[in-house]
DNA sequence: TAGGAGTTTCCTGATT
DNA sequence: TAATCAGGAAACTCCT
């Protein structure tokens, strides 16, 4: 993965502009790197380019978020096309920057068809889509209480309803937390659909509840934001103010693609294992900083339960996982990083990603949790230590 | 507060 | 070449 992108080169550029009052020539050299960028995006995987972390905008310095699209400046209307450019996997070839060259008032401004026109039929409706949420956002922060929850859920009904199950999965009004810490936030789940590129919002069902119940009391968890799971913070709260989606605090992450990305340049190695814990309130400038996580996880489901649980009950099953063998306990992955997302998502890790899941997993071998299926990829079986998955145990028909 | 359990993260190298 | 597998190492959170 690219250790840069449009989004941080923008901001970058919109804060050194703003401070040093650039040059019409350095924005001239400005606008044509913004085009290279998006030329780049063309004919090239722009997930793979930013990774799925930087769809909702973590990492990136992408401050216009915060900001009402009524407000948001050329660049930032240009750096928020980029991210769908990214989240779309759009060919950006086919866009000018002329076209894309509008300030926020502008573009709250166009209708449904000039957004096509401009955008075209697979980009157009998914940004008109996403900027709908973004103007709801900041509209919906003069409610509080039970209107604002009646109205989020209505938005929430109005906006799933919307056909737009080929774009990747985006941020619904279920997910905006609007109100400060020490009072009931509003926070819903979302539960992804058949391929996840769907999700779910509305009444949680009893097994939908078995995912989510390691959330119910995370009132602490603030904003953190992926490309399947995204939560908006109306107001920074403390925690948010430490977290990757605060402008103000946006921390020198570091990651395993960006060292690898100054391979051979001045690149400080990294020492094996988890980076050491940097001590609350204490600013190492270590290039290992990151934003912490001290959210209290209750240890509940184990990986290995999580997995079971997915494949016995076929309607958690959803296409991610099915069985090799049933009666041998032989199961196959067949969305690996799905499944893991949704891992993640249940242990608030928005980072876990199928090689880490399945580093856990080969743990199991040892304790003979799992057991191994050798020349098979993605095959695993479980164990004489675990349960609750065998035929007699659960006695149903194979 | 220490220590164990269960991951999580990062890494290198091998295999598919 | 990318994805996956394998496993070492160390740090993390949670629980007792």
């Amino acid at each position: 993965m690219s250790s840069t992108c449009l989004s941080s080169v923008l901001t970058h550029a919109n804060l050194t502009m703003y401070h040093t009052g650039i040059a019409d020539v350095q924005q001239q050299q400005q606008q044509q790197q913004q085009q290279q960028q998006l030329n780049a995006l063309s004919g090239s995987n722009a997930a793979h380019v930013f990774g799925p972390a930087y769809s909702c905008g973590i990492n990136t310095g992408q401050w216009y978020k915060q900001t009402s699209p009524h407000s948001w400046t050329a660049e930032n209307v240009l750096e928020w096309i980029s991210d769908h450019v990214e989240s779309t996997k759009f060919d950006a070839s086919t866009l000018s920057l002329n076209s894309c060259t509008m300030d926020g008032s502008a573009l709250c401004q166009m209708s449904q068809e000039q957004m096509i026109g401009i955008f075209g039929p697979q980009l157009g409706p998914h940004l008109l889509h996403n900027l709908q949420e973004h103007k709801t956002k900041y509209e919906l922060q003069s409610l509080s209480g039970p209107e604002l929850n009646e109205t989020c859920q209505l938005l929430d009904s109005f906006l799933h309803n919307l056909n737009f199950q080929n774009f990747q999965t985006f941020p619904l009004l279920s997910t905006v937390r609007i109100g400060i810490d020490e009072e009931p936030v509003l926070k819903r789940e979302v539960v992804y659909s058949e391929d996840l590129s769907t999700f779910t919002v509305g009444p949680v069902t009893p097994l939908q509840e078995d995912y989510l119940s390691d959330n119910q009391s995370d009132s602490e968890y603030s904003s953190s934001s992926n490309s399947l799971l995204c939560s908006f913070s109306g107001h920074s709260s403390p925690e948010s103010a430490s977290g990757e989606s605060d402008p103000e605090f946006s921390y020198p992450l570091i990651s395993k693609a960006n060292i690898k990305s100054e391979k051979g340049e001045t690149r400080l190695k990294r020492p094996r294992g988890r980076p050491p814990k940097v001590n609350k309130g204490q600013s190492s400038g270590s290039v290992y900083e990151c934003p912490k996580k001290n959210k209290h996880v209750p240890r509940g489901t184990h990986l290995w339960e999580f997995i079971r649980d997915i494949l016995v009950h076929p309607e958690k099953n959803q296409g991610l996982m099915k069985w090799e063998d049933r009666r041998e306990g032989v199961f196959k992955f067949l969305k690996s990083e799905a499944v893991a997302q949704m891992w993640g998502q249940k242990k608030k890790n928005n980072s876990m990603t199928y090689e880490k899941l399945s580093r856990a997993m080969r743990y199991y071998y040892k304790r003979e949790i799992l057991e191994r299926v050798d020349g098979r990829r993605l095959v695993y079986k479980f164990g004489r230590n675990s349960s609750g998955w065998k035929v007699e145990e659960l006695g149903v028909n194979i």
